[in-house]
DNA sequence: CGTAGGTTTGACTGATCTCAAGTTTGGTGG
DNA sequence: CCACCAAACTTGAGATCAGTCAAACCTACG
């Protein structure tokens, strides 16, 4: 939350003080049921998620990924009912929070209100710019680009170099979060890995050649608001 | 505003206190720029308008809609920088406020805070119901989507029956606004025509089997969250 | 080892796009 | 009031991208 605003003293001991209750859940659990009457938010401490929507015919739509450190649904501080679905992509530990403590919080702490709703506009602006991705582009820059959101985004939370990191999704969800088939998604990736762009050894990425990438992907990183 | 929160007479006096800068605007006229740097927030007072998106080959990409009684950019309140378009789709007027002013007022009147924070996680909720029209669903399914959540929202702003109503809109921009070309939309417009769902007189549009629409495009109200 | 989940490949299908030419509509100036 | 023009809508034919179906192949894990 650093990033987010700059807090005080009192700000961090507020926050401190905040009860949560700690989980641990293994591999494809669903964190919050879209839906649902929400009384906690959800914090992601250690593993990924993702936020997912299903379709009336059996489709999925995966609406955005979430990074250790990431609130998963902090939308539900002043929204009482889920519009959408979190799944856990591996075993993550997560913190739970009350609603209500939260909404508490960031009246009497402005700083660490607006914070926190910094951060629901930018999972804003990073949905827009999924709508983007997934409604303008063709499917190898569908998936450039969602590899370049992946690298930068672990970059800003502090995973280190954005050319080499796991990617924690099958093709298959791949393919979900980009609008297209898993069989797509690893002709695309093969063509990707043709040119030189990437190298890959099961989920383990390496970006080769990264201004390519991010051309190929019509990336611009503005759109996740970085800067604090 | 006062569907998003319960305000009391002090809240009211604040809000009717704030400075705003009315100005018209002619069709097609870009009220927020894209990677501009924004010190007002801007609400349509008449008129209609949407937020869009450049790719890098010339596409745009529609992101929502916009009718009158919305703000255009809340999340200029605490992002600094715009990271989309906001354009007339018919002549409008708008009124333009001081950042500043609104993140005072929303510290000051955490009633008021409240309301403008929800009204942006309800636009969130719209993007990422838009990632999964554009992801996941067929030409058709996506145009009845979109002609569902103008007609409800229309609604829910106070406009009246969602039965009947001018769509402002083109086909080319509708064909924007659901990843389609204005060709497939024209033909799939007709389809729906075909088979006696919806009626169309030049911009006048007739949803004539309302429920039916609603299936065809796998519609569901709730993201909107339209209850108080 | 055996199995399930994930990846890879091929052949075929189909939805949507492209290009291109008409037609209608609404506004504007004479 | 009419003629004209630009924008929007319509239609057709052919091309292309991505989907479907189906089988084979890995590979991690029990």
């Amino acid at each position: 939350m650093e990033r987010l605003a700059h807090l005080d003293e009192t700000d961090r001991q507020a926050i401190h003080a905040l009860h949560a209750r700690i989980e641990t859940h293994p591999t494809y659990s669903m964190l919050v049921k879209d839906g649902a009457r929400v009384t906690h938010c959800t914090l992601l401490l250690d593993g990924f998620a993702c936020s997912q929507k299903d379709t009336g015919d059996g489709g999925r739509q995966i609406l955005s990924l979430h990074l250790p450190g990431d609130f998963l649904d902090l939308n539900h501080v002043l929204l009482d009912r889920s519009d959408h679905a979190v799944q856990t992509l591996t075993p993550a530990t997560i913190a739970r929070i009350a609603v209500q403590d939260l909404r508490m919080l960031a009246e009497a702490r402005p700083r660490v209100g607006q914070a926190l709703w910094r951060d629901t506009l930018i999972d804003a602006a990073i949905a827009r710019e999924w709508v983007v991705n997934v409604g303008r582009r063709g499917a190898t820059a569908r998936i450039a680009h969602l590899l370049c959101e992946f690298a930068t985004r672990r970059e800003i939370a502090g995973f280190g170099p954005p050319e080499r990191f796991d990617l924690p999704m099958t093709q298959e969800q791949i393919g979900d979060a980009t609008g297209l088939t898993s069989v797509h998604v690893n002709r695309k990736l093969h063509d990707l890995q043709d040119i030189g762009v990437i190298a890959r050894d099961r989920r383990d990425l390496h970006i080769r050649d990264w201004p390519r990438l991010i051309r190929i992907g019509d990336f611009d990183a503005a759109y996740l608001h970085a800067s604090a």
